[in-house]
DNA sequence: TTGTATGCGTTATCAA
DNA sequence: TTGATAACGCATACAA
């Protein structure tokens, strides 16, 4: 038998006043109240334990002060730095964050969009689980979604290539990529490895064009069978660890670029356990500075992206574009810089 | 000018039936509705996109459908997990998780149980930050906000000992640190060293009351110059070591016990700085088993506490407490198993 | 099986 | 400056 929490109407009654007054002084309105009644009021407030309740609050004022952050895993270091971010500034400005694990995948996208556009939340940040691919089944409905959202003022931003029609905040995989690339042959490297991510995600894909890129740049010709296909988990690493130790002698990469910093590890580890010497043997970089990356050892060369700035910058987008109503898909690049350390040495 | 979205009053115009009917069948109630006139409501429904407004629904029933999850830093790994736990389980029943990261200031997560409890969140889990201090000036102000969540009817549960007098699950952190002293001392260890967490942190104490009490079992004298004092931070890790390579030769400890694994990858990291091989110049253990800890050099020894499933385990006791009303702080171990790997070697 | 009407707790409009 | 009241969108007790 729960409890009936007092509502605005006891306090009202309690204070003497109209409900409407009581309100007023609750809700800081800037509508005036004298000062007596304001003291009366805030006095009952206090003296019942008044809690106002946001639902009703949020109802009526249409709007219900809820960010959802869409992640592909709250888990991963990636996403955990993004989400932090947004929820630092949400909370400054008094908004809630709701945590929502796509596991990059669409139908989890669309069911959690769906779910919050049912609560109303003011705004929507995608952090992840871009797809490149452009016809999973739940694309047009995740459109229509997306529209009905912006239609009725909420906004959306996305934090990586999305096709997901709204405002953008993406790091520059691209360009870190090319100065990551850059670098490994600014250090004598001609064979370069690149480890992709799991199909279709794009972060994956743009970081893979920033290497090509570099490479074309420099002159070097792109050879196929130096793209190894991973899955941005550390396990996929291992997997591509063993293949690589099969491979022969005067085939093998002098360096190998791995797109996301967990697949770096992944490799590091089964290839020491092939007995392979770091980085003499080979020089590693992964992509994203994840915490862990400097405690390695090797301490592992990759490109800082600075996540958590990247959260900020999505959650103050929302921010404003509440305010000024829009929707073109603009997008905004958040700078990428090499973090050269101990995984990558000059070529022979 | 955003949009209007239909409510359930123009889906009930569209179908040409009552306000209640169309309520019956959208919210699929258990009332009675014939097959034709539900027929009609749901294409209605469809016909205008209609999406139910959740805030005015939770308002009217009295339960929100929320669950906020306080965490001390939801990019933590051990927090990570926890969350991850959670909202696996609440996604599945139908519960939106709300992420509050509360960086264990008690003002802070006052600040957001408030908040929550404005917003009428069906369930709060706590999951860190659990002070053994009992005199900070939030303290009060808690309790007191506690009663009144569960004088509601919404349910609380910690996962770590907390002040909050609430049903807790916790990890048998005891039990775990005597497990692996226990480990340490068997390969031969006598001067086993244990590094503490922040101070007043509850569940650093509790693997220190381990650590001491294996100790005691094993007739090994307590050496209170063994007990350093760290901050559960690489940073604080690295700190000690350095101290560490300060000690006499004769007084240096032949194994370190850190109360949590990114303790232990800081003194990893320092004592190699200091020219120290690991594990061979001593053996080091953590807690937690972070994702991190398989993959060092060499590889960590640590307590498993499975975090995600102590998470899942504390959403089902929300769902199971929303049931069957209940307060009484009882106490539930999950346990926890330690994990032999290679930075922990028989001592010479 | 369907419909009417009330209330959940707020805010906002209008009149006083 | 204050107060009565409608409305936000929905669920349900009660009537029919």
């Amino acid at each position: 038998m729960p409890a009936q929490l007092p509502s605005i109407v006891d306090v009202a009654r309690k204070a003497g006043v109209s409900i409407a007054t009581a309100s007023r002084v609750i809700s800081s309105s800037t509508y005036p109240v004298s000062a007596t009644t304001r003291e009366k009021v805030l006095a009952a407030a206090k003296e019942l334990k008044y809690m106002p309740n946001s639902l009703a609050r949020s109802l009526k004022v249409q709007r219900s002060k809820l960010i959802a952050v869409l992640v592909g895993d709250n888990t991963d270091p990636y996403f955990a730095q993004v989400a932090r971010g947004v929820e630092e500034i949400a909370n400054a400005h008094g908004y809630l964050t709701i945590m929502c694990n796509t596991e990059r995948d669409p139908a989890r996208e669309l069911a959690y969009l769906q779910t919050l556009q049912d609560y109303r939340a003011d705004g929507f940040i995608i952090a992840g689980s871009g797809l490149s691919e452009t016809d999973y089944a739940e694309q047009e409905q995740i459109n229509e979604l997306v529209q009905k959202i912006q239609g009725r003022g909420a906004a959306i931003v996305t934090l990586s290539p999305h096709s997901i029609q709204a405002p953008s905040i993406q790091s520059d995989n691209i360009g870190g990529a090319y100065e990551l690339t850059s670098y490994l042959i600014s250090l004598g490297h001609r064979r370069i490895a690149f480890v992709t991510g799991p199909a279709h995600v794009t972060v994956s894909e743009l970081r893979q064009q920033g290497y090509t890129r570099a490479l074309a740049d420099a002159s070097i010709p792109f050879a196929p069978e130096l793209i190894l296909t991973g899955d941005f988990t550390q396990a996929g690493g291992e997997r591509i660890a063993a293949t690589l130790a099969q491979m022969p002698v005067d085939q093998r990469p002098a360096a190998i670029f791995a797109s996301n910093d967990e697949t770096a590890f992944g490799l590091m580890n089964g290839l020491r356990q092939q007995g392979w010497r770091l980085p003499q043997d080979i020089s590693i970089c992964g992509f994203g500075d994840i915490p862990m990356a400097p405690m390695v050892i090797p301490s592992l060369t990759t490109v800082s992206i600075s996540l958590r700035e990247l959260g900020r910058a999505g959650a103050r987008k929302i921010l404003s574009l509440l305010q000024n109503h829009q929707t073109e898909p603009t997008i905004e690049i958040m700078p990428a810089t090499v973090i050269k350390r101990d995984s990558t040495i000059p070529h022979p």
